[in-house]
DNA sequence: AGATCATGTTGACCTTGTCAACATACACGC
DNA sequence: GCGTGTATGTTGACAAGGTCAACATGATCT
């Protein structure tokens, strides 16, 4: 009541429709966002959004783009928190990166979905995918130092770890998976069965 | 021209319908598919499919159990084609379904959209997609016979490789990874890390 | 204070999914 | 052969939703 509402001109509304319509993309997922919702939620009419987003799919490539930060800046501290040179870096990444899309199931279905974002290419969400996939290819290197994972190019190895994640996170999220299983037995699984295999040297072995 | 038309009740709507969508996802995604340019594809009305769906979402989960099922078969026959009782047959079926994906991007990815086909659990998608499952669960089954991956519950060893290909049918399809990347040779290195992965006896190695 | 720009609002239009009322062809019993 | 019922299609109408154009208003700068 402070924030917003303050100034007529509702002061940042901008930011307040990156914030609505990822909390309406959680509660009801991507479709239940339309113009006249999330106006009559902030307050303002149906066509007031189209002062700062060309039309409905830039605001949803904007909260997409805002849930690669967060997912980022996650992973960031998951990595900062973690013992000094441990060698379990890389894994605490995979579980806290699956954890965060169950945490998010509909905003990191957007994040992916080409399907409610179309488009060409949205260059911010590209470059923000982008800082993700640094992230990982520095974290491998750092293992790849320690003789923790084999030597090769980190690029395709942080590739084949994102795919691992990202499948997983993808089938949980989709309801693909047995709700019987133990969903972190299963995280855990996952990132083990990658470790070992990144840390071979091909079928001879190390 | 001979197929249909022929008797004035258009005689098997229904499945032209599903084919026509598929064709139509194909060229255009599943945003191009309205059942008025359906329709007019077909020389029916926009309301004709009505009586044969529900409504439209109930179309696109038809669409979306035969790209399942065409998967199964393809998957299928690549193992059939394999040399018998070859180690490599978990590898050549992570490899086709890559390459699948690959060939039907849009088809695939409404396979797995809940965004596009939302509600509840369509039960025929579930069972579509479990078949694929017992599938996997079979080779794997195999493997583990043969030595060749390590014991355990085959069922989430099979979601462990399942996640794997279907994140890295993910990245490619979503164009997340860079287009300079030799993609064959990423599919390749994908299969060879999980299956090295998955030889292995946890982090002390067999 | 007055001009100007940014930001909102309202009215209107078009597309699309969907339903109800109506039409027609095919099947089946006589 | 011929009515009758059922399956299948058609047309008209409506509501929801994205979007644009014309208009309104508050902020900003001189």
């Amino acid at each position: 009541m402070a924030e917003r509402a303050r100034t007529y001109h509702h002061g940042d509304l901008r930011a307040a429709l990156v914030e609505e319509a990822a909390a309406m993309i959680s509660e009801g997922g991507a479709a239940s966002v339309t113009m006249r919702a999330i106006g009559g939620r902030l307050g303002v009419s149906r066509a007031a959004p189209y002062r700062h987003f060309p039309d409905k799919t830039a605001l949803l490539v904007a909260v997409a783009v805002e849930g690669f930060r967060r997912l980022d800046r996650r992973l960031g501290a998951s990595d900062g928190a973690a013992p000094r040179s441990n060698v379990e870096r890389l894994r605490r990444m995979g579980e806290e990166y699956v954890r965060f899309a169950l945490e998010h199931p509909a905003q990191y279905r957007l994040m992916w979905g080409k399907e409610a974002i179309a488009r060409q290419d949205e260059p911010e969400l590209r470059a923000a995918a982008g800082a993700l996939l640094e992230q990982l290819v520095r974290v491998i290197e750092l293992h790849q130092k320690a003789g923790e994972i084999a030597p090769g190019d980190p690029r395709s190895q942080a590739y084949v770890a994102w795919s691992a994640v990202h499948g997983l996170a993808s089938l949980l999220i989709e309801g693909q998976i047995d709700p019987n299983v133990d969903v972190e037995a299963l995280i855990r699984e996952t990132t083990q069965t990658l470790l070992d295999g990144m840390r071979a040297r091909g079928p001879a072995g190390q």
